[in-house]
RNA sequence: GGGCCGCUAGCUCAAUGGUAGAGCAACUGACUCUUAAUCAGUAGGUUACAGGUUCGAGCCCUGUGCGGCCCA
């Protein structure tokens, strides 16, 4: 006895013969629509009560329903605008209705004909031609239920699309929140650029890279962990303001907030420092908003986002002191700080280094408890390599986070471009390296380094991530909601 | 990496340790305003995989795979 899917493709494969016997091609070139479902029912709506004859179209699109009652037919198709349901008339066909019988539920149909509203009030397609653009061999997810397997849903995402229409409304909200981006940017004279994804060093981020191997040159390159080091030097090369969207790949854990490779905004502007970035971050993401939802309130995980400028602003400091009552500025070195730490009832016993002690802290104490968005700024000089020193601090950078309904979104500072202090900056962080065994250190990169000798203008810079404002702005509570295709090991 | 949970028909889900079921989808037939169409009938299973306990395992035990959540 075959399989039940066996047996479902051997049908469907007969069906597939016995149309080619008819003389049909189920898989043919092309296809002229004259309209979507959606504008064809919007004209229809607007012909409607005005007299005439009603407006003939084309559609074309997948068969959702079937519902055949003898000499008359009603099929669901879809596309990406919408549905319309479709009338097969045998004594308006003819012959041709036969071949409705070789049809299934996922099959592609063209169809053309005139419009009209049917006794219980639905707008509908009334066949007078047809003609198949491809024959579907799989079933499809049942209708009501749809699909709710996530492993199935992300593994086979068309599936996920066919069968639950918010999916595609997650992703276009991606895309238009994207290009939403780019017109503010651009609006600002921001120029976008492509850097290298293959980097001879990983650098520009606190990150494990993924490493891989380039054959001709006999070299081992990374995938970019960040793109900060390419946009600075195009800074130093005097594009004043450029930007760029780009997948990042960090080789770290997954997680319903890390993918390992996900999608960043990185900007750079000359002669601005953070708080010009900060000003900006803010009146970006509402313009954002405001641009794709049309508001700048945003419901995410049940309480109500304002994205409206401007934003709460805290030292970092204050927010540590206010979650947990450590104060790290009065405890300069690492032990002294690690015991406050474990006072509070933290473990960290696998932790090295008071940068990390105060990361720790951060995830712990701040980030959760930021829901609206907050701008935490200044942050301690041994987790910011990159940074430029607060005037009068010998410990503290130009440096803010934006969090916003409990997850980090963005990490901005005044760029450090004393290239003197830069090279010390990439040695403290080989030592910590070295000392610390921390593989997620910076290294020193003479060449970014060497254009850095060149002369660097002041500059803000900034790092966004774009998944998780998708998030924020979908209501999504998992990164893999608004990544079409997450990583999942291979089955 | 650790802990907890899950994996049964194409899909969505049932099934005290005692004959593996339903709805949708599919197949056959009826039906010219249906829309989760309806009605009558039919077929479809290595219960993720490999072992073990038991007279008997979808169910209990061990391991593996994949996924989810929490922690690191």
């Amino acid at each position: 006895m075959p399989s039940r899917i066996d047996s479902i493709v051997q049908q469907r494969l007969n069906k597939l013969e016995r149309i080619r016997q008819r003389g049909i091609d189920p898989y043919p070139h092309r296809y002229h629509r004259t309209h979507t479902t959606k504008e064809a029912v919007a004209l229809f709506e607007k012909w409607e009560g005005s007299g005439g004859n009603a407006p003939q179209v084309s559609l074309a699109g997948r068969i959702m329903a079937s519902r055949p009652m003898g000499k008359a037919t009603f099929i669901d198709i879809r596309d990406s605008s919408g549905k319309i349901q479709v009338c097969f008339r045998s004594d308006s066909i003819g012959e041709n209705y036969q071949l409705l019988k070789e049809f299934d539920i996922g099959d592609i149909l063209g169809v053309s004909g005139r419009i009209f509203r049917t006794k219980s009030g639905e707008v509908t397609l009334e066949a007078s031609d047809f003609s198949l653009l491809s024959k579907s061999l799989q079933p499809l997810p049942e209708k009501w239920h749809g699909l709710t397997d996530v492993e199935k849903r992300y593994r086979q995402r068309y599936l996920d699309l066919i069968s639950n229409e918010e999916v595609g409304r997650i992703f276009a909200v991606r895309s238009r929140a994207i290009a939403s981006m780019r017109r503010f940017l651009d609006g600002r004279g921001f120029v976008e650029v492509e850097t290298p994804v293959l980097h001879p060093t990983a650098g520009g981020a606190l990150a494990r890279p993924f490493a891989t191997h380039h054959r001709a040159l006999d070299q081992d390159l990374f995938l970019r962990i960040a793109t900060e080091l390419y946009l600075k030097r195009l800074i130093i090369g005097g594009l004043d303001k450029v930007y760029e969207i780009g997948r990042i790949f960090r080789n770290e854990g997954i997680s319903i907030k890390h993918n390992p490779e996900f999608t960043m905004l990185e900007s750079y502007e000359a002669y601005a420092d953070y708080n010009d970035v900060m000003n900006m971050v803010e009146e970006m993401v509402s313009y954002v908003a405001q641009e794709v939802l049309g508001t700048n309130k945003v419901s995410f995980a049940g309480n109500t986002l304002d994205f409206n400028p401007p934003w709460q602003r805290i030292t970092l400091r204050d927010a540590i002191n206010k979650g947990c009552g450590i104060d790290f500025e009065e405890h300069l070195d690492e032990d002294s700080l690690r015991r406050q730490v474990e006072a509070i009832g933290l473990d960290v016993s696998d932790i090295r280094g008071r940068g990390k002690l105060i990361d720790k802290l951060i995830s712990s104490y701040v980030e959760p408890n930021l829901i609206q968005p907050t701008f935490v700024m200044d942050y301690p000089i041994e987790l910011s390599p990159l940074a430029k020193r607060k005037p009068g601090s010998e410990r503290l950078v130009e440096r803010f986070e934006a969090f916003v309904g409990g997850m980090e979104i963005a990490n901005a500072f005044t760029e450090l471009n004393d290239p003197i202090e830069q090279r010390e900056r990439f040695q403290e962080q080989e030592i910590i390296r070295a000392q610390l065994g921390d593989e997620e250190a910076e290294r020193v990169d003479e060449d970014f380094l060497l254009a850095l000798e060149h002369g660097m203008p002041p500059t803000g810079g900034l790092g966004l991530g774009i998944d998780r404002l998708v998030m924020l702005l979908t209501d999504q509570p998992s990164i893999r909601e608004v990544i079409l295709f997450p990583q999942l090991r291979t089955k």
